[in-house]
DNA sequence: CTCTCCCTT
């Protein structure tokens, strides 16, 4: 009953609307394995809703035809049979071919846009608006029904579409949620050999996408010089080549230096000036120069002072003020020189250009991963991009370029300029990589294979910003940063900014660091614009400067008419087209915030809640006064503010940067004062830790220590106290036992370490009486005692504490003398040195020292001064019984030496006058007397006995105390 | 101590 059914819907399926198709493939799959009525009612449902929605678009198909004037009119046929033939093709011929609009309608003549829609990019927003309005028109249908488009921040695109005009970033952004781009049926990359960064993730991206979907199909377009390596990509597609409407353009080779003459070489200013004179004799006709920068711009101007009675001199470069760019679209009577940078080769279009001179150099912008800093150098352009620059005085009749350099430096150039992939920084790209789950970006086919070092540092940037772990995955970070419309670090900020409680600020701040200022400084108002702006700087912050203007531009055009506010725009030198840009990215942004549920702080965030946010996406960007005005940043790189910030007279200590980028020097724009301490806390994760010096800290019974902090090499803080436990637990542990537990350098209640310690210093005692160093065993043996018992994690009085009170095993800490006794010592006769000295009914303590050499040496008998009367001194001549015999031993060989030769050897004399003397009876040198002479006969005189060199210790010592105990 | 190409979600 069901079979029958399943193979009708699978039928079915195949007039479906393609975007809905491989949904309702899955339904159907799952309800073959098992089936349910209910559902299978739903499918059916679903299916002919979609089938219908395919027949309408079938049915919205518009006529159409061919502008006869267009050559790619021309090849319709051709191209549309290529599409059906082919997955891939290529589409080359130059500008004016018509291939970008005519495109579209033949994929529709090839039977494209039913079944999905056609997708068509473009690398700027500006194009692809005038495309559609230019093919709705040619379709005689209006923006939004057959033909849509959609840029940032306008989108009027609908699944009615047949054609969809979008930029390549838009497809992009489309591609995180749709991995398989099912609502299309054929896609048109446009103007491929621009090899942008977008461009060259799309191709790469759908080389893996076509072998999934072999119903898709792509048409790539391109400058004929590049179409070859493209072809080859995708596997040796077709090229169909596309004529041009285009005049030829005469080539002249004016080289600054002519190898055939001995004149000295021109400057690039000169050169132009006669370029200008010889053009000027081949007839009346606008010349466009194309300079590196603004710089040469600015100068040339100066230079070509003269000429401006006949001619019209008009700078052009992305910056310049609107009102300024605006004269070049409207031109005058007189001849106009304009003198322009990179703009008007891809993204201006100077109207009416007969003649172009061409410096040949552009700035190029390479990031090097090495220094991590972006470079904007002058380069020789690439024989693409002078051919390109030369193609612009060939629109509108013959035209003549003139080129400031030779033939053969020309064909030495390198045939392309190096695709942006090769040499920007990739965190962005990877991280979009990332969440799409490309897997290994090694294996990912690009047509140019980024150095695997860049690689590696887009990485590292990504781990910096904690959006990847160790394992290159995406953190939960990394999964918001992909999802918000935004530099990965711009990101970053706005995510801290949160825990900060400062988004609504940071918002701005970020916002205006993704657009372009919008600030204006013209040529020759400079100094009336930056009093106008001056009301806005802050001193401490570049990025205070930013929020102070966003909330007056806020406030002014919510109170005023929009040609009010264009008007304050004018009057302020705030070029308003931008500030709508930002405005929008702010909007867009809050938009962002909101799905992620990030609330904007009502209270207004101070300076360090801000700062802390912004830092988060700077860690690498930071930089110490080194010397005056030189900043030393990461990496021992050096680094200047740009003197356009308003901190540029009162540098700070430590700065953040928002781009730190070498053109003449290595400048910092838009820089910010911060403290170390921020960097400290806000850089945790990046900061290396060098610790030093580990010691024993007895107030706090732990082992203290210092570490200097650094951060990508600078030195964050020189010098911190620290817990040393936490750098080296193992070594913490070694110095914890062996000043805690052996040497007692810790003050404690715990019964067990008093204990141990009193029976050390029992033992202490043992040997001073006894006069030997030998009796407690030695601080190794007791270090490995106590390191036997103690866990490792026992580093620290208090750790010691927590566990002794936990467990039970710990008393066996519990020291016993005999363990501290060492076994060859054991039997030391301790009652020769009593502890209390008697004399009649008195009793007074007596106390050991040994330390040969110093004042307490030997034997101290404490006596009150009450009593002091009352000591028998001819007692203390016997000093103690373990110390007599030494002291006889002292006093024989005291003797002279005619009388000591009497009793050799001494100590034997000793010993037996020893023995035969009664301890403590009447005078120690009279009774010895008696006794030697009762050995020997020999009698000794009584001024023979000397006690001045008696050693120290043989000699009662006497410590007097006053009622005070003092 | 003194200045920078161009895009885009």
């Amino acid at each position: 009953m069901t079979q029958p059914l399943l193979q009708q819907f699978a039928h079915d399926l195949q007039d479906c609307w393609q975007a809905d198709y491989f949904r309702l493939r899955a339904r159907l799959n799952r309800l073959a394995k098992n089936p349910d009525q209910k559902q299978l009612g739903q499918l059916q449902k679903a299916i002919l809703k979609s089938k219908q929605f395919r027949e309408n678009r079938s049915a919205a198909l518009p006529d159409f035809t061919y502008p006869e004037a267009l050559p790619v009119s021309e090849n319709h046929k051709q191209i549309a049979e290529a599409i059906q033939r082919h997955q891939v093709i290529l589409v080359c011929g130059e500008t004016g071919s018509g291939k970008t609009t005519q495109l579209p309608k033949i994929c529709l003549e090839a039977g494209r846009g039913i079944n999905g829609i056609i997708g068509h990019t473009q690398p700027r927003r500006i194009a692809a608006q005038a495309i559609s309005n230019r093919l709705a028109e040619e379709l005689k249908t209006e923006v939004g029904k057959t033909v849509g488009f959609k840029v940032r921040f306008r989108d009027r695109s609908s699944s009615e579409n047949l054609i969809k005009v979008m930029t390549d970033g838009i497809l992009l952004a489309e591609l995180q949620q749709d991995h398989w781009l099912n609502q299309y049926d054929t896609l048109i990359i446009d103007e491929a050999h621009e090899r942008s960064l977008n461009i060259d993730f799309l191709l790469g991206y759908l080389k893996q996408l076509l072998r999934k979907r072999k119903d898709l199909k792509l048409i790539i377009t391109s400058a004929t010089i590049d179409a070859e390596r493209i072809a080859a990509h995708f596997n040796d597609a077709p090229v169909i080549e596309v004529s041009g409407r285009t005049y030829p353009v005469e080539m002249r080779y004016r080289p600054l230096h002519d190898p055939d003459s001995d004149d000295d070489p021109l400057d690039l200013q000169q050169a132009i000036v006669s370029a200008i004179d010889e053009l000027q004799k081949e007839g009346r006709g606008d010349v466009l120069v194309f300079l590196p920068g603004e710089g040469e711009i600015r100068e040339a101007s100066k230079t070509l002072r003269h000429l401006r009675d006949r001619m019209d001199i008009l700078p052009l470069y992305a910056r310049l003020p609107s009102a300024e760019q605006k004269r070049i679209f409207h031109p005058g009577g007189k001849t106009r020189v304009i003198l322009a940078t990179n703009v008007a080769e891809t993204s201006l279009t100077v109207p009416g250009i007969r003649y172009v001179i061409d410096s040949g150099q552009a700035r190029i912008s390479r990031y090097s991963w090495r220094s991590k800093v972006q470079r904007l150098k002058i380069e020789k352009i690439s024989q693409a991009s002078a051919n390109q620059r030369a193609g612009r005085c060939g629109r509108t009749g013959p035209g003549i370029c003139i080129r400031l350099y030779n033939e053969d430096d020309f064909n030495n150039r390198q045939p392309f300029t190096e695709p942006e992939i090769l040499r920007t920084n990739l965190a962005a790209v990877i991280l979009q990589m990332v969440s799409i789950r490309l897997g290994d970006i090694e294996q990912f086919p690009f047509i140019d294979k980024p150095d695997a070092r860049l690689v590696k540092d887009g990485y590292r940037l990504l781990r910096e910003l904690q959006a990847v772990d160790d394992r290159k995955n995406l953190t939960a970070t990394g999964k918001k940063l992909a999802r918000l419309p935004i530099d990965p670090r711009l990101g970053k900020m706005l995510l801290a900014a949160e825990k900060t409680n400062a988004v609504t600020e940071v918002l701005a701040i970020t916002t205006a660091l993704a657009a372009q200022d919008p600030r204006e400084r013209p040529q020759h108002k400079q100094q009336a614009a930056d009093e106008k702006h001056a009301r806005f700087r802050d001193e401490k912050s570049d990025f205070i400067s930013l929020f102070n203007l966003w909330e007056y531009l806020e406030e002014q055009s919510e109170q005023l008419s929009h040609n009010a506010l264009r008007k304050l725009c004018q009057k302020e030198f705030i070029n308003h087209r931008r500030w709508r840009e930002w405005h929008n990215l702010h909007r867009q942004l809050k938009l962002a915030l909101k799905i992620l549920i990030i609330k904007l702080n009502k209270e207004p965030a101070d300076y360090a809640a801000i700062h802390r946010a912004l830092l988060s996406g700077l860690l690498d960007q930071i930089g110490f006064k080194d010397k005056k005005f030189e900043y030393l940043g990461c990496r021992n790189q050096r680094f200047f503010i740009f003197p356009g910030s308003g901190l540029h007279k009162k540098p700070p200590k430590w700065l953040m940067a928002a781009e730190v980028t070498e053109t003449t020097k290595v400048f910092a724009r838009i820089v910010a004062g911060i403290q170390p301490q921020w960097i400290e806390q806000v850089g945790k994760h990046l900061i290396k830790h060098h610790s030093s010096e580990p010691y024993w800290q007895k107030s706090k019974a732990r082992v203290g220590g210092y570490e200097k902090l650094t951060l990508c090499g600078l030195i964050v803080n020189p010098r911190r106290n620290i817990n040393y436990a936490v750098v080296d637990p193992e070594l913490s542990r070694e110095i914890f036992i062996r000043h805690a537990l052996v040497y007692g350098e810790w003050k404690n209640n715990l019964p067990v370490i008093q204990e141990n310690r009193s029976l050390i210093e029992q033992v202490e005692n043992l040997e001073a009486r006894t006069r030997r160093r030998d009796i407690l065993i030695d601080e190794q043996e007791l270090y490995d005692f106590y390191a036997k018992m103690l866990p490792a994690n026992i580093t620290s009085g208090a750790s010691f504490e927590r566990w002794y009170k936990q467990n039970q095993n710990a008393r066996k800490l519990k020291l016993d003398k005999n363990t501290l006794i060492r076994e060859d010592a054991r039997t030391v006769n301790v009652a020769a040195m009593p502890e209390i000295w008697r004399q009649d009914n008195l009793q007074l303590p007596l106390t050991y020292h040994f330390e040969p050499g110093s004042e307490q040496d030997g034997v101290t008998l404490k006596i009150p001064l009450s009593v002091l009367p009352q000591i028998n001194e001819t007692l203390t001549e016997w000093i103690v019984p373990g110390l007599i015999e030494e002291k006889i031993l002292a006093h024989i060989r005291g003797l002279p030496k005619s009388v000591r030769k009497q009793f050799v050897p001494a100590p034997d004399f000793a010993r037996v006058a020893n023995e035969r003397l009664k301890f403590g009876e009447n005078n120690l040198l009279a009774e010895l007397g008696k006794v030697l002479k009762q050995i020997t006969g020999f009698e000794v005189k009584k001024p023979d006995w000397r006690t001045e060199n008696l050693p120290l210790h043989l000699k009662m010592r006497f410590e007097v105390i006053d009622r005070e105990g003092q």
